[in-house]
DNA sequence: CGCCAGGGCCATA
DNA sequence: TATGGCCATGGC
């Protein structure tokens, strides 16, 4: 499928994204735990409010800090990202999961990347996606990661009312390829949504458009 | 004003 | 398995 993120065509998905937008290398954070706190902060809210929400820890964002902060002091400093009351008590929850592996990237990229997958998504708060971010953004584990901006780019890619499961987009995505590449490619599905892929389609210009069923129709 | 943003849980059928 | 209600804030 011309969906494909592997560079095997020359025209795949990747291929037209990579060349609209370049090498991203993306996650907004300062570190893998970062990164990890923010995938918590940001499920169904605006990155914006994710900002407000980092910023308001003042440079304290740590597992410790998280560990043995007060539940009410974090639900007061977490306020800007939405659901705080949830949140909050996935954040340590989380934290107290990356305890067992001594706070320490290299312990948990040791492990299998399944057992790793397995025990994020048996903890209150975090499922597929979240846990998929985590995986290749924190720890590096070679996964494509599937979020609202992929659903709704393959709805678009296939012109179809009803959006794939996640297993679904995930399979259609993903091939056997090396982290860089999930990386850049969710990276570059995200900043393509920015402009083309919104609510309301907007395909004039799409790098993606000679691929997209909907920008068949509409340019 | 209403809509919705880089979800996930839970109850219900 | 598959929907629907719910959680909460801030930008537009």
């Amino acid at each position: 499928m011309a969906g494909k993120i592997n560079r095997q065509t020359g025209n795949s998905l990747y291929d037209l994204l990579f060349a609209r937008y370049g090498e991203r290398r993306w996650w907004p954070a300062e570190s893998p735990y970062e990164v990890m706190a923010g995938a918590i902060l940001t499920q169904n809210t605006a990155w914006t409010n994710v900002e407000k929400a980092i910023a308001r820890f003042e440079g304290r964002l740590s597992p410790q800090f998280v560990l043995s902060a007060d539940a009410g002091d974090l639900m007061e400093i977490i306020r800007p990202a939405g659901f705080f009351n949830r949140k909050a008590g996935c954040l340590k929850t989380l934290t107290a999961w990356y305890g067992q592996y001594g706070f320490a990237v290299p312990s948990v990229r040791a492990q299998p990347v399944q057992k790793i997958r397995g025990e994020l998504l048996a903890l209150r708060g975090i499922g597929k996606k979240t846990a998929d971010s985590i995986l290749l953004y924190a720890f590096e584990f070679p996964i494509f990661v599937v979020d609202a901006y992929t659903l709704r780019l393959l709805k678009r890619l296939e012109d179809s009312e009803e959006a794939r499961s996640y297993d679904e987009a995930q399979a259609l995505f993903g091939a056997d390829l090396d982290a860089a590449l999930y990386n850049n490619a969710h990276a570059l599905i995200v900043e393509n949504a920015k402009t083309h892929c919104r609510a309301k389609p907007v395909c004039e210009g799409c790098p993606l458009a000679g691929i997209c069923k909907t920008a068949a129709k509409t340019v």
